[in-house]
DNA sequence: GTATCTGCAAAACATTTGCAATTCT
DNA sequence: AGAATTGCAAATGTTTTGCAGATAC
């Protein structure tokens, strides 16, 4: 596992430090997109010393070597998710969780001939199951 | 035109001030989805007492009374959108321009199962082919 | 005249940046 | 030592809030 997330680091042209790798690696942990803040203070708890710019400057990194991608699911913080698979997101307007659903992209789009498309998502909002039971 | 404005912000519940009127017209006639300070910039002309907590308190309140929603394509800026069709929004990486295109949202997803859904939205990523003829 | 609405200034909040301290080789 | 990385604190930029004055009914 940690030798695949060093892997993937150095394949990126990124030097694995320690916390590039805990970053990383927590993006494999966590699959439902956390926030800036959420990595910073689990992280805290094994690295005491980290900082949030060292999050946000490290996330930045990944995201400009192709690692990492914004979501666009939530206007108030940044979430982010691996760059692997089609999928597509579910954000309860509740409890904020993201779910990730299957979705395959067309890729083709008849009104945007001539546009270069770089990357797809598709957001729906509503209430999670979880929270619909609570009431 | 003017009485469809009022029309729908009073069916809305919304009282229809001078204020109100403008920023919801504005809507109607820029169709690329502004942020709030375009809005604040181009009433300021027309209404040169306008304040910038207006044109986000009056767009909270259209929001709030369903007549407005986010769009999720610009995680800088808060960008909106009238609640009327289905759409999918494009945004151009380089201008920044949102270009709107006909998409019909399936409605029916079935590993969704037991989730309420309220909206849906795809967003394209890429390059326009207005700034791809640039270079 | 009372309730609502508006606008200013300040606050809040997420993210970025400059720079000094630290770490790695 | 030299280069890269990190962490702190301050800066930035967007959005929200508190409150006093203005407006509408």
């Amino acid at each position: 596992m940690l030798e695949q997330i060093v892997g993937r680091l150095k394949a990126a042209g990124i030097k694995p430090s320690m916390q590039r790798i805990k970053i990383y690696e927590y993006f494999f942990h966590h699959e439902n997109h956390p926030t800036a803040e959420q990595i910073y203070q689990d992280l805290k708890k094994e690295v005491p010393t980290l900082s949030k710019a060292t999050v946000y400057n490290t996330i930045g990194l990944f995201i400009e070597k192709g690692l990492v991608k914004f979501t666009t699911t939530d206007r108030q913080n940044a979430r982010y998710d691996l760059t692997d698979t089609d999928h597509g997101h579910f954000i309860c307007s509740v409890c904020n969780e993201i779910y990730d659903f299957p979705y395959r992209f067309s890729k083709q789009y008849s009104d945007l001939e001539g546009f270069e498309i770089q990357s797809e998502e598709i957001v729906i909002k509503g209430i999670c199951r979880k929270c619909l039971k609570k009431h």
